[in-house]
DNA sequence: AAAGTCAAAACGGATA
DNA sequence: TATCCGTTTTGACTTT
């Protein structure tokens, strides 16, 4: 398998039944780079797990960490896809009538989604609403021990895809946002928070990174580069991926993030981004 | 199974 | 009241 970005929309995404797993896409998110630990780059462990245990587009795998929680979905199993809003909702239908935790069951996870309940909310007692507050909005009494929800691949799918188009929502659009994903506004507000400020940290230490790496030519000199080969072929070097504007002090290996993100850069032709793995 | 690692959800203080 | 920002805690995962 060639790098598959075929083509991939929003009505992909919005058309129940149609499965957006179908469709490999790969996605990076640029706004979000991958430089917060470029100080620290190592053989990571994880990441070295991580490609081993998935397949065909593992070589997208970065040996960056940062983002582990996107890609954490990898773990599950493929995740080179993106989650079927359409399966999404209906996960959400299906879930909330029987937890209504706040949960959705993880929409590309092969290995343990039928199996493995994730944590969730529904460690909590549930509002009027069918849905959880308790980890969010009620405060840690005593010994009672905090409780912290995994979002589900297709809550973070939508989390950052609203993320991409804006990054503060008013009341009513967290409101509804929360309501769509059944969760708390208290967690839509959190999240979009954490986010934030987890951009802010990467691009202060994209800055850094580039002022330190004015000199050195060095540095560049040791990044090795990937080529994507199958069947012994050369199916594409990473020379071939578009360079967005912002990203040219990126290295390479971020293209291995945000897998299920990368149709929301507005900035990417995804013919261009297709031409070069085709 | 225990220990270690990591990312991220949640928390809390400061501030506007 | 919301946001920023640093910190704490948790859950998922890997390694030993």
């Amino acid at each position: 398998m060639a790098l598959g970005c075929s083509s991939f929309s929003i009505n992909d995404i919005l058309t129940p039944g149609r499965d957006a797993r179908d469709n490999i896409t790969t996605s990076v998110d640029l706004t979000d780079l991958c430089a917060f630990k470029l100080a620290t780059i190592k053989p990571d462990r994880q990441t070295r797990s991580r490609d081993r245990s998935s397949s065909g587009p593992s070589s997208f795998t970065s040996d960056c960490s940062e983002d582990e929680g996107e890609i954490k979905h990898t773990r599950q199993g493929s995740i080179h896809s993106s989650p079927s809003l359409g399966d999404f909702r209906n996960t959400m239908s299906e879930s909330g009538s029987e937890e209504s935790t706040g949960e959705v069951e993880y929409m590309a996870c092969g290995k343990d989604t039928n199996n493995k309940q994730l944590p969730s909310l529904d460690q909590t007692e549930e509002n009027e609403n069918g849905q959880s507050d308790r980890a969010v909005d009620q405060p840690i009494s005593g010994n009672k021990k905090r409780s912290r929800a995994a979002f589900s691949h297709a809550q973070v799918y939508e989390l950052e895809r609203r993320f991409n188009l804006q990054r503060y929502l008013s009341g009513p659009e967290r409101a509804d946002l929360a309501g769509t994903l059944k969760l708390t506004e208290t967690q839509v507000k959190i999240w979009f928070q954490n986010r934030r400020y987890k951009t802010k940290r990467r691009q202060m230490a994209a800055e850094l990174a580039a002022c330190s790496s004015s000199t050195p030519p060095t540095l560049a000199k040791k990044v090795a580069v990937k080529i994507l080969v199958q069947d012994d072929q050369i199916q594409y070097k990473e020379d071939d991926l578009p360079s967005p504007p912002a990203l040219s002090l990126y290295p390479p290996y971020q293209y291995g993030y945000y897998h299920y993100m990368y149709c929301f850069q507005p900035w990417i032709s995804r013919s261009a981004l297709c031409g070069g793995m085709h």
